[in-house]
DNA sequence: GCACTTAGTTCTAGTGCAGAACTTAAGGCG
DNA sequence: CGCCTTAAGTTCTGCACTAGAACTAAGTGC
C-alpha cells in the first residue's frame, strides 16, 4: 500500500480520492454531494457526529480538492450555492456564519451510454450527474463486439470532447445500460433486443476502455438518477413510470431503488387499464401498452382523425380543443391516471414521477389523468406529488453515468 | 451511570438486560433473535466483526440472560434446534464445534392486543412471539374510558395467565393495533372503527397499565409479525395479502416494512378486478371487496345455490365438486390471481403471503388463482413464491405483540 | 466597544474494533 | 493411544475513530 501510494502522484480530482475514505467520510461526501451544499454543522446533525470529528473528517476531503468552502470559491453560480444554503436554514444571522462545504463538480467526470437495439446513446457527465456533451451512433451489429467498437468509439470521442473542454481532466468511470437483465452490474444476463445471453460486458469493457465500468438495466439506471440528481431527490418512496415506444417502470423504497431480476422485464406493458380499450399486439385488451405508447397513440389517433398525424399533433390538437383528438387523448390520461392510481395503492409512494419521450400527455390530459386517478384510489387519500421528467432521450444515457457514479462513491 | 448499575439488581429476564446496549450488541440480539440460533463464527460472518469482537459482545448478553449456548440447554426442543444448526451450516464436521447462541424466549413476555369496532382480542407472547395464552372480551362502547378499561382486563388477566405458568415472570411489554392511522407507534389520529380523532392510546395505556406501551395499525402489525416471525421471515421483498370481512395489504421492500400514512387505508379495498364482476357497497364493479371478500363470497354464494350458505360450505362444495359453487369460487380465484399479478407487477416481491380468515380461497381455487396471475403477468417472470397464513384470528393480536417486541428490541 | 450567539478548531481521554497469538474441542490416522 | 489437523472461541495489544470540553473565529445587536 505504501509503495502504491509513492507511486501514483496525489494529483487533485485523482479518483483515488474516493478510495481511501473510510466510512464516516464516505458519507460525509455523499452527502454534500447529494444535498448540496451544507455546512459542518448540517452535516454533523445529520450524521450524528460530533462538531470535533467534522472538522477531522472534512480536512482532508478539501485538501483532496473533493470538497471545498461554498462561500468562498467561484464554481458554478457561487452567489446561488450560497444564497440557498443561508435561507433554506433556520438563518437567524445571528453567531458566525457557517462555510457551507460543496463538491467540486468538475473533479470527476464519468461517461454513461445506453444500448437500444440498434443505437447507442452517450453522454459525458461531471460527478453530478450534469450533462457537458452528448453523443450517438448507430449499432453495425448485434455482436459484443460491434458494440464494443461503438461504445469505445463513442468514448473516446467524449473523452476528447472533455479534454477540448478543460485541460487535464479524465474520466473517471463509464457507466452502460441496457434493456434487460443485468447481474452485478456487470454481466448481461439476458438482453432481447441485443440476442444477448450471459455477455460480461463489463469486463469487456473494462480492458477494452481502460474505464472501471459498470452496467445496468436501463430504467433501473434512470430510476437511480431520478433518485439521486432528479426529480425523485430526497424522497424516500418514489416510483417512475415512462411513456415512450413502451412503458418503463421503476421504483425506490427507503431510499434505495428495487432492482428484482425482474425489474428490467417491463413489467407493466399487459397492465390491464381499460377493458373497452384497443387491443395491442399483444392480444391484450386495454393494457398499457395498447393504452399509453406513442406508437398506439398515434394509431389511434390517425384511425380517429382519418389521416396520419405524428404524436405532437395529436398532442397539439387536442390541446386546442378538437373533439376527436380530445377524445383520444383523454381516454389515454383516464387510463394513465387509473395506471397511476395502481401504483399509488400498491406501492404507496410520496411521488410519482413521470417521464419518458412521450410524457406530454400528462400535461395535454391532465384533467382525465386526475380523474382516472381519483376513480380507483380511496376518497381519503391524499393525491401523490406527480412529476414531469423531461422527455430527453438523453436523460437514458445520464441514467448509465449515475451508475457509474455511484459504483465509484459508494465504493462498490 | 455506575450508580445506576449499582441499584438495580441485575435480574435474569430484567427488561433492562436490553436497553444499556450498544449497536453492535443490539444487533446481535436481534439476529439471534430473528435467525434463531447462530454461532459467533456465524454472528462475526453476517455483522463483517473479528471472532474477537463476537467474544466481548456475548458475553454480557449471556450473562444477563438473553442468550444461552444453545448446544448445552434444554430450551424448547434442543435437538432439534441443534441438527438445524449444524445440517444448515456447511459442516464439514471438523474442528471445534460451534457453540450456537439462541435467544432464551422466556426472557420476556409481551401482550398484544388487536381493537376491532366492538371488540378486543388479546395475546400472551414470549420474545419470540409465539402465543402462550389468548382472550378476548367486548367493547362496551367507543369512548376511549371504555377501550382502556377492557384492555387493563385482558391484561391483568393475561398477567396473572402469566404468573399462573411461570412464577415470577412479569410482561415487559404491551402492543395495541387498530384499523385507521396511528402516529408514531403511539397516537390513534384517524380510527374510524371507534370514531377516534387524535386519541393519545398510548400515553394513556402506559399510565393506566404501567406497561411500555406502543400502537400501530393492524395491517402494519400483522405485516411486521409476519416479517420478523412469519411466513415472510428471512424476505428481502414480500408483500402481505389478507382476505377476511375486508381486504388487508401490507409491504415490506429492503427488510423494512412501508409504513406510509396510507398504510391503513385499505387501500386496495376498491382495486379493480373483473369489470364483469358484481357491484359492492361502494358503488365499483368488481372492486377486490365485492370479489374476494367473505360477505361477497357468501352473497354471491347463497343467491347462486339458491340457498343460504356459509363460507366454509362454499367452499366445501366448490372443493366437492359442485358446478354452481365452483363457479363462483373460482372466479373469485380468478379476481384473486390478477390481484396478486398486480402486487407482483407492482412492487417486485419476493413472496407473496396470504392469510386472513378467508385464505381457504386460495386452497379451494388454486388452479383459477394461478390463472388470473398468468393472465396479468408477462410470461418471462417466475411466479413469486405464495405462502398461506393460517386463518387464525389471535396471529391479529399476535402483530400487536411484535410491536411492542420491536419496540423494545430496537430500542424505540 | 462590548456582550451575545453560533460555527468551527484543538486537544485529550476513552471506546471499540481488528489482528495476532493462543486455547479448546472435536475428528482422522498411524 | 497419542499426535496431527481443523476450526471455534478467547485473550491481549495496538490503533483508529469518536465524543466532549475548552477554546478561537466571525458575525449581530445594543
Amino acid at each position: 500500500m505504501t509503495l502504491e501510494t509513492r507511486l501514483s502522484a496525489p494529483r487533485t480530482g485523482d479518483h483515488r480520492a474516493w478510495e481511501p475514505l473510510t466510512g464516516a467520510a464516505r458519507r460525509i461526501a455523499l452527502e454534500v454531494l447529494l444535498d448540496g451544499p451544507l455546512s459542518r454543522r448540517d452535516l454533523s446533525r445529520r450524521m450524528a457526529l460530533s462538531p470535533g470529528s467534522l472538522t477531522r473528517l472534512t480536512r482532508p476531503l478539501l485538501d483532496s480538492g473533493l470538497l471545498v468552502e461554498a462561500g468562498s470559491v467561484e464554481v458554478g453560480a457561487p452567489e446561488t450555492a450560497a444564497d440557498a444554503t443561508d435561507g433554506a436554514g433556520t438563518s437567524p444571522r445571528l453567531g458566525r456564519p457557517a462555510q457551507p462545504l460543496a463538491v467540486v463538480p468538475g473533479s470527476h467526470h464519468f461517461i454513461g451510454v445506453k444500448l437500444t437495439g440498434d443505437h447507442a446513446y452517450a453522454a459525458l457527465t461531471d460527478l453530478r450527474a450534469e450533462i457537458l456533451a452528448a453523443d450517438d451512433a448507430p449499432l453495425p451489429g448485434h455482436e459484443p463486439q460491434d458494440v464494443l467498437d461503438v461504445v469505445a468509439a463513442l468514448t473516446d470521442r467524449l473523452v476528447s470532447r472533455l479534454a477540448a473542454l478543460s485541460a487535464g481532466a479524465g474520466v473517471t468511470g463509464l457507466g452502460v445500460s441496457v434493456g434487460g437483465h443485468v447481474d452485478g452490474r456487470s454481466v448481461v444476463t439476458d438482453a432481447p433486443h441485443l440476442g444477448w445471453l450471459d455477455v460480461p460486458l463489463g469486463e469487456l469493457l473494462t480492458t477494452r476502455t481502460g474505464l472501471r465500468t459498470v452496467v445496468e438495466n436501463d430504467i433501473v439506471a434512470v430510476t437511480e438518477a431520478t433518485h439521486w440528481f432528479g426529480e425523485g431527490h430526497g424522497c424516500d418512496r418514489f416510483a417512475l413510470f415512462t411513456i415512450g415506444a413502451g412503458i418503463g417502470y421503476g421504483l425506490v423504497v427507503h431510499g434505495e431503488a428495487v432492482t428484482s431480476p425482474e425489474a428490467g422485464l417491463s413489467l407493466l406493458s399487459h397492465f390491464p387499464l381499460d377493458a373497452t380499450g384497443p387491443t395491442g399486439p399483444c392480444g391484450h385488451a386495454g393494457c398499457a401498452t395498447a393504452m399509453l405508447t406513442i406508437g398506439a397513440l398515434v394509431t389511434e389517433g390517425s384511425s380517429a382523425l382519418g389521416r396520419e398525424v405524428t404524436y405532437d399533433q395529436l398532442l397539439d390538437l387536442a390541446a386546442a380543443g378538437d373533439p376527436v383528438a380530445s377524445g383520444v387523448v383523454d381516454r389515454a390520461g383516464r387510463a394513465l391516471g387509473r395506471m397511476l392510481a395502481a401504483v399509488a395503492n400498491l406501492t404507496m409512494p410520496e411521488r410519482i414521477v413521470l417521464g419518458g419521450e412521450g410524457v406530454r400527455l400528462a400535461q395535454v390530459a391532465a384533467a382525465a389523468v386526475r380523474d382516472g386517478l381519483h376513480h380507483d384510489r380511496n376518497p381519503r387519500t391524499r393525491d401523490p406529488e406527480i412529476s414531469l421528467q423531461s422527455p430527453e432521450l438523453a436523460l437514458w444515457a445520464r441514467g448509465a453515468a449515475v451508475v457509474a457514479i455511484q459504483s465509484l462513491v459508494l465504493g462498490r
